[in-house]
DNA sequence: AATGAATGAGGCTTCATTCAT
DNA sequence: GATGAATGAAGCCTCATTCAT
């Protein structure tokens, strides 16, 4: 009986993960496609194959969705950077290294990249974890002298607004992706570094950024 | 009877422009509240005191009126710009203080600075004045030397994206005012400035903006 | 144009008061059949042949709706007691007359009468003017020595119980209509009338009310 | 092995009455919170701790349920009030006396008094109980000379319809709990008692029931 | 021009009920 | 027996839009 019951619960849970990720999957694509604001539970449900009534059984609030879809992305993101945060000595080229990572994968993958974009400008918490990353660096380029002490906020403020804006232009194909280096190049700048040095880091990163990528998985 | 014909025209004109302009209060009011996606012509008409039908009249679609909400903040805005622009010979002053003035008119005008942040979230296109004016600015810097030749639309970007992310911060309260400071004399050194020169411009300008601001109007 | 503007705004409170009373009327019928839980506004407006935003342009919320009705029914039938009220000095003979009047109504027109017992049931508070006239009434028969003086709201408790009661089982019909002739006796009997006065009274006043509702109104 | 398969059996049984007696005790206890009508199964399932399809075990309809509440509480109020049947001799004072009982308990148990005002206002039959046992005494107390013969359902209506009212309104704390004695005195003075001997026997069986009450159990 | 009653499509949410395990 | 995931019918409510006056 023992057995029987863990069994039981075990395939019950395994049949609920399924679900779950079929609902965050269809709901990735469908918000990717018409923005969140245009995206109905509707669409969700339909394009997951699922009935109405099991969407509630998931995501009690559209907000729970949200919820979930950004911290899918952000950690499965986040969990491919952990080789090159281990990896990579240099804070400035670290730093230079992540952003164009996760630059060159929203431009691989464009429905998370355009659903990223999107999220993020309803959805008002920010990445808790991208920041906290970012102030680690941050901390450890200062103390390792790479870059200047400044307010953390600011060069914060400073790289996340210049990132997005950049995506958001790369997305929208206003611009080409090695728009990406000159952005790279001049928060580098801007955190202490000269300009050639700066370009130099960031072309460079870029190209690694896309060479790892590339490669068959 | 011509005269009758004209002044009566007239009158209607007056007229027309007169609820125009009460619909466009109204609805930068309400969705300063609630924001743009909550906000319905319900509510416009009913703050505005107009009935539904006048509406229609007015805006056809909801996209004309977040156009003439847009045009009508950052035209404004522009236009208490223009004095600077032609009494500041400095590329790298004006630019600094026209951020600042506009982080300063945002912070002691919270709708407007709730309202254009909303808009900008939606679909609407950026501020194609603003951008225009940027780049006019960074090219006599470039001109001038005072600013590092470098790709406009990254240096744009930077900038905008800087900007938009500062003022989310100062709007929700997350920062104080004075996060202006630090995020502009960043942005001055990406731009090719020294450090010392770069926070002296930025402090200087944050003020001055501050002062013309607090006068009696 | 002054005289255009108010026949325009009285012909639309034309328009509106049709409207609603078809509203009305139609929420009576389907409540009556299946019950105050089990209508939904679906049938109210299907049965008065308008749409289902129209309903909401009335009705805000449900509880509007019953209030309404209540309110409609109690103040119809309250007008037809006007003239027994004025034309009956007995107290204990008025009061006698007024419940089978009720009773009569709602014996003769079992939809009101089903829709009284059904909203009551609810959540609605009682009829403030049928309680208000029960306590005047009382007042004054037991100023006159009709009535024993007692708690008004035990007496208003035990006449109303007992009327509520009893109609439920002549709608039901459990119980044939003199069932009424009983049971306001019994009440008679309770506030201080001999049982041979009681019955005298309660049987004249069953018959007149008969009577005066059976005429081709 | 005979006796194997017995304990089992019995075992089985014991385990599926406790089921079945906490799910009625969690749909009391819902029920007299939200109202039956904002009861779902749901709820009550959670509050009893067993799952969705355990529910349709026990109780094939929402019928079945109600009924099974209907009975669980007049039947424990019925076996409580065995030693007064038996126990009083006067049928006057035994009525009053039950009544009081029942006003009492329901006082001091306010969720099942809640709970049976609920029910009784939906769809469910009177207490076929309680009606045949108020028949009982009654014609007992005609028998004895103490109440005047009269239509037994008129007077089972008055007296049913005034405790409801009165019950209604103490649960709703618009009247204080002595108003049951003015009202059961008004009840006995209908049935043929006068008014100095039915105030008496009505405070004293109030004064009785809350005192065999409060002791301690 | 302005009005505002009426519309009805469109989305949201709940819940009784089924059924494979 | 017990479980609980899945279902989908059934209501609810909002709101952009139309149109007769």
């Amino acid at each position: 009986m023992r057995v029987n019951h863990e069994a039981r619960a075990a395939a019950a849970e395994n049949r609920r993960a399924q679900t779950r990720a079929r609902l965050i999957e269809a709901a990735m694509t469908v918000i990717a496609e018409k923005g969140p604001e245009a995206s109905s539970i509707e669409d969700f449900v339909a394009a997951a194959g699922v009935s109405r009534g099991t969407f509630y059984n998931y995501f009690p609030t559209f907000e729970d969705l949200l919820h979930a879809l950004n911290t899918e992305i952000s950690e499965a993101l986040d969990k491919t950077l952990e080789p090159i945060r281990t990896g990579i000595d240099d804070p400035a080229v670290l730093l230079s290294t992540v952003i164009h990572r996760i630059f060159a994968a929203f431009t691989l993958d464009p429905v998370r990249g355009w659903l990223a974009l999107k999220i993020e400008a309803t959805a008002i918490p920010r990445q808790a974890v991208f920041e906290a990353r970012f102030d680690a660096i941050y901390a450890a380029a200062v103390a390792s002298g790479r870059f200047r002490q400044c307010d953390v906020a600011a060069a914060r403020n400073l790289a996340f607004g210049a990132f997005r804006m950049g995506q958001r232009d790369m997305v929208l194909g206003e611009v080409g992706p090695d728009h990406a280096v000159d952005l790279v190049s001049l928060m580098l700048i801007a955190f202490g570094l000269t300009p050639g040095e700066a370009g130099k880091i960031s072309r460079d990163a870029f190209e690694a950024a896309h060479q790892a990528l590339q490669r068959p998985n």
